[in-house]
DNA sequence: TCTAGTGTTCTATCCAACTAATACACTAGT
DNA sequence: ACTAGTGTATTAGTTGGATAGAACACTAGA
């Protein structure tokens, strides 16, 4: 996996997680790779995936046992919850951002339109 | 000014500065406050504006003259340019983000749509 | 020519993120 | 009991961003 500069690469391994949850690709009740091999695919340091897991540990987004591994939190409302959340954050910031360049609601909405018309 | 953790400041700056030329509020041909003052204004330190003033001197977005101070181009176009590019990127960021989460193009424009109605 | 205002550079220090290597603590199966 | 697999913690070292303070280099006007 690569990573951007800039931005803390234990935040983008949260991301990454986020991801392989509301995607479904990790399930709930998924057991998740150990922090050692998750180093290794991810080619970071075991400390690093550690911080990663542990922040999501306290949102409860995973659940972290001791000695067992961790694993997807097994509550379909909460991963629905979490989706909903991810995706409301995307747009808000992008939004926000937008608003910043004093473009109005219709501006966002014209330039919105016509970008997803070029991925038609 | 509040700048966000996580995120480099000197890069927050070069946003801000990025915000002020494209809602014209530093006009083409504008001169930028001194670094000093910038320094000053934003409670930060003369280095790390010197660094986003570098960059964006390095991007022409901006013309840096020692000894005179820091000007925004002189060029409608490329100001123009500049804007319709931050736009893009934002709203770029933001598709490719709802992509990763398996969102299909539909979905993600249902959702704009519902986010653009709250804000009605 | 002097001076105030500007950008530029340098040295030193601090801190968070990251790495490396190792050890510790717990769980489950043998 | 032992062992393999797991999360957790510690100590040490590197790097990039940010700070502080000072000096240098250039420009324009008095």
């Amino acid at each position: 996996m690569k990573f951007k500069d800039n931005i803390p690469i234990y935040l983008q391994i949260k991301d990454y997680i986020y991801q392989e949850i509301v995607t479904n690709r990790l399930a709930p009740g998924a057991k998740l790779p150990s922090v050692r091999d998750l180093a290794l695919d991810l080619s970071v340091n075991t400390n690093t995936v550690q911080r990663a897991l542990s922040e999501l540990g306290d949102e409860n987004v995973i659940e972290v046992q001791r000695g067992r591994g961790s694993f997807v939190v097994d509550d379909q409302k909460i991963v629905g919850n979490l989706k909903k959340k991810l995706i409301i954050g995307e747009i808000k910031v992008m939004y926000d951002n937008l608003t910043k360049l004093d473009l109005s609601k219709e501006e966002i909405s014209y330039y919105l339109e016509n970008y997803l018309e070029g991925r038609a």
